[in-house]
DNA sequence: TAGTGGTCTAGACCACTTC
DNA sequence: AAGTGGTCTAGACCACTAA
């Protein structure tokens, strides 16, 4: 079915080889001949070798590891987000946080975590129109990296008018202040309780400096999301960017046929 | 800000290409150097400065044409789908139908068309799931690809109970009759309207037989939607998966926060 | 027909991992 | 120290495009 230029040699060994990655006879997490040995096997070059490799990292299927081998891709663990994640119950209580755990000094990097940075700066074009304010304008970015066991698994940068977060946590310049109750919660203590969302998004190859902050694997895109978040009385409270790797979510959402 | 190996000549040169592209000194659609020109200009080989190229090329940026140069992918336009694309006005009715211009032979394949395939088959895992039958049980399957001026956007296969759809339009062999008036309007004369979707979305590279079928670009990521359709009684009337060229959608919906 | 990108061989050096 | 993947030069042939 799938036809392959039987000119390209490269494309050949690629195409053995992930038929053999598919059919299991090379499991995940398991390791591939080396170079020279499918060069040899298939009487090419190594450089051809190496490209047929190279063609199946950049389709994410395997990732080599300089030194030891090339390994096919183990599929992460896929998280299922949906608007449930959004729940009040997870932030308007004000007792618990996955990240506030007091204990000692290693215990914070445990589970899932995630690094902060607040700062003014001025609205682009995107986030002025999400927030229905001028471009150039200056709003509150707060940025972070979430970790979950050890690996990014995605960043994202929310935007707030000034005066709706001025004086709360959310732009306490001490470092781990910002947001610990959540950004949601110091929302709703300003008497700007969100209540619905509007989420748009889409899918692309990273950039690469999200290649780096994200520690992404070649061959692995991206789906950035854009979330509106209103008030009651439809005035956008927050806008977020975020950047996410895209094996690991799954996103969800159920509606009701409109007429 | 972006640090590049200063060891690897061929992302230097696509370092450089990128950012002149970025800058806008080389316009969407426009041509870059020729491979023998970067070679000469980077005291490189003509091997290295193609490699360069390549990496531009799996990263979505440019577009190689063979025999007349590399030129900078031009931004499709992208079509924002949401809950909306569903609403009842659009399939309810009986008159209008996009593809049903009933004018020349030629003129179907000028704006929106697709090709259908309706075939009994074995439902998969998933299929069982969705629709909450047993794995290998019968179901029938309808496949298409979805056109847009000339260049396929998106494939979607959908699977029913053979059961709802029996002797309807749907499983109709004349070519070209299966849900000339969409499958929703067929549920829904055999007393089962749709009601509620559920979408779940996951962005990944494409397969191999995927590239050929939507004639994607080196280096463009799909989504693949999977939708499960239910009727009144929370009953799954429908199960679809459907790939999407990443670069052509923007995926919105709008919800309320949950408690 | 001249110029383009794509691919390949042959041989080499490097940085890294593993033992 | 041996083996691994990554990269590069030098030179070649091919298929395709455009004038």
């Amino acid at each position: 079915m799938t036809d392959v230029d039987p000119r390209n040699r490269a494309e050949q060994i690629a195409h053995e080889l992930r038929q053999k990655i598919a059919s299991g006879s090379i499991p995940a997490g398991g390791k591939l001949p080396t170079v020279r040995e499918l060069a040899d096997r298939h009487h090419v070059t190594r450089a051809t070798a190496g490209r047929a490799i190279s063609l199946l990292t950049s389709q994410g299927v395997v990732t080599p590891r300089t030194g030891s081998g090339v390994y096919v891709r183990e599929s992460h663990p896929v998280r299922r987000v949906g608007p449930e994640r959004y729940a009040r119950r997870h932030w308007e209580c004000v007792t618990v946080d996955v990240s506030s755990d007091p204990q000692g000094t290693e215990t914070v990097q445990q589970d899932g975590s995630q690094t902060q940075a607040v700062a003014y700066v001025a609205a682009d074009a995107q986030v002025a129109e999400a927030l229905g304010i001028e471009v150039g304008a200056t709003v509150v970015e707060r940025a972070r990296i979430v970790t979950r066991k050890g690996a990014p698994t995605h960043s994202m940068t929310s935007y707030y008018r000034p005066g709706d977060v001025e004086g709360t946590e959310i732009v306490d310049p001490r470092p781990g202040m910002a947001g610990r109750r959540g950004g949601f919660h110091v929302l709703t203590e300003q008497g700007l309780r969100p209540v619905t969302i509007t989420e748009e998004l889409h899918a692309r190859m990273p950039k690469p400096d999200e290649l780096h902050e994200l520690e992404l694997p070649a061959g692995e895109p991206i789906v950035e999301v854009h979330r509106t978040t209103r008030a009651e009385d439809g005035r956008a409270i927050e806008f977020a960017r975020g950047i996410h790797a895209a094996s690991r979510f799954v996103w969800a959402y159920t509606f009701e046929i409109p007429d």
